[in-house]
DNA sequence: CGGTAATTTGAAGAGCCTCAACTAGGGTGG
DNA sequence: CCACCCTAGTTGAGGCTCTTCAAATTACCG
């Protein structure tokens, strides 16, 4: 979590201690453990310190909508912290390491850590961006461009966490999982991947994907990178 | 602003003194005024007064997302506050009152109004999961589902600024705009309202739209209200 | 190395879109 | 005060995208 809160502002060593106090005890999960369904009682959400999860609404029909895919340092639960409820299912797609975050911890932010209450309140500004996005591409978009999309964000994501990442992209995602990111079914993606590997747009091998022509996935999918410089020169200034 | 944060916590002085100076110049704008386009320097939001606004945002082949219907005590251009350009297109649908916020604000709020700050994050946190349900609605759901989750959406939003509002949703949107809002075109939204109406779950005369069957437009959208109720426990004590 | 999960491909059908034309209302100017 | 226009709503017909159903192939995990 310093690490990434660490691309944004220049902590002071008050924030880092706090940080480590809230990823003291990291607890490993195997892949496919569901960490809470809805409806659940809430009250805490974590931190994804390594592996992948996702967030899904699971509608009455039994079909389900993936609203995120998490990566290793989001957070994990947080639409739920002024719910008394869960609103969403979280599912690690790996195995993961998670620390819990009891909503306790958010009024010691806001108490004592000013400044990464406010980081805090701007990442989920950005993911509320996000979410903006993510529903224009579902509603206005074609099959085709939201596949390209979510490569997209997926490797675009990947390359906050580490600058290396090149333009091969790790898929921990089954193409049910994307269907289900997207709001189409794992045929019609499996169609959309073939079709931009046809276009010479993506290169398939099992479990991972390379971005070979990003420029034209770009152009396709209208996809905005929201997480490049954001503007922090509202937040407060740090207390220790 | 202070009417609607006050269902949420009794507010103390300093706080309602800090809301009042925030909402001191309220600004009157026409229907159809664009307070701001996609790529327009951000650097603030707004608080809507009274009207009806909308956030879209505009896609390269012409098309447009409604991804917020917007009521009066709502902030606009919230999720363009980490932005350097605003991410979304904000226009008034009836003659409105807002009041600009600079992101200095922000700033204040954190250091001074740490629970106003709690609050806005808490909202913030709730439309996130407001926006999940409408992916999941857009991504999974059919078009007779959509167009009652919206109207259910509205109307529960303007029963939290009126307690007193009944059954009857006066609608300031227009059949475009509620395809714009569901990923639906105007014509689609026509017929299922008609089928809404023949199915007797609403009654429809121009501008107003009464909703005859609640419980069947619940059944038929799956719509989740997360307005009810929300967890406060969190936030930081007033310091003032 | 066997069994299960995931991917792939085909064929047919459904839901929503597109195009088009017509109606109703509401404001404006002559 | 009426004619006009522009916006919003309504309805029909046909077509396209994506879904559904089905079956075969490939990858993966214990």
């Amino acid at each position: 979590m310093a690490a990434r809160l660490g691309r944004f502002v220049e902590l002071s060593a008050g924030e880092r201690d706090m940080l480590r106090a809230m990823e003291a005890q990291p607890r490993s999960v195997p892949r496919g453990t569901v960490l809470r369904r809805e409806r659940d009682l809430a009250g805490h959400s974590w931190i994804l310190e390594s592996g992948w999860a996702v967030s899904a609404i699971n509608l009455p029909d039994g079909s389900r909508q993936i609203t995120r895919v998490h990566l290793p340092g989001d957070m994990l639960g947080s639409p739920s912290i002024a719910l008394e409820r869960a609103g969403e299912t979280l599912t690690t797609l790996t195995q993961a390491t998670v620390c819990v975050l009891p909503n306790s911890v958010l009024t010691v932010l806001f108490e004592e850590h000013q400044r990464l209450a406010g980081l805090f309140l701007m990442l989920s500004q950005i993911e509320r961006m996000v979410l903006g996005d993510r529903i224009a591409a579902i509603g206005r978009t074609d099959a085709r461009a939201r596949v390209a999309g979510i490569l997209l964000d997926l490797i675009n994501r990947l390359r906050l966490i580490d600058p290396a990442t090149g333009n091969v992209l790790p898929l921990q995602l089954t193409q049910e999982d994307i269907g289900d990111a997207t709001g189409l079914t794992a045929v019609h993606v499996n169609r959309m991947m073939r079709l931009l590997a046809d276009e010479g747009m993506i290169e398939r091998q099992p479990g991972i994907v390379r971005l070979t022509d990003e420029a034209g996935l770009v152009r396709a999918s209208g996809y905005i990178n929201r997480w490049s410089a954001p503007d922090t020169s509202w937040l407060p200034a740090p207390r220790s």
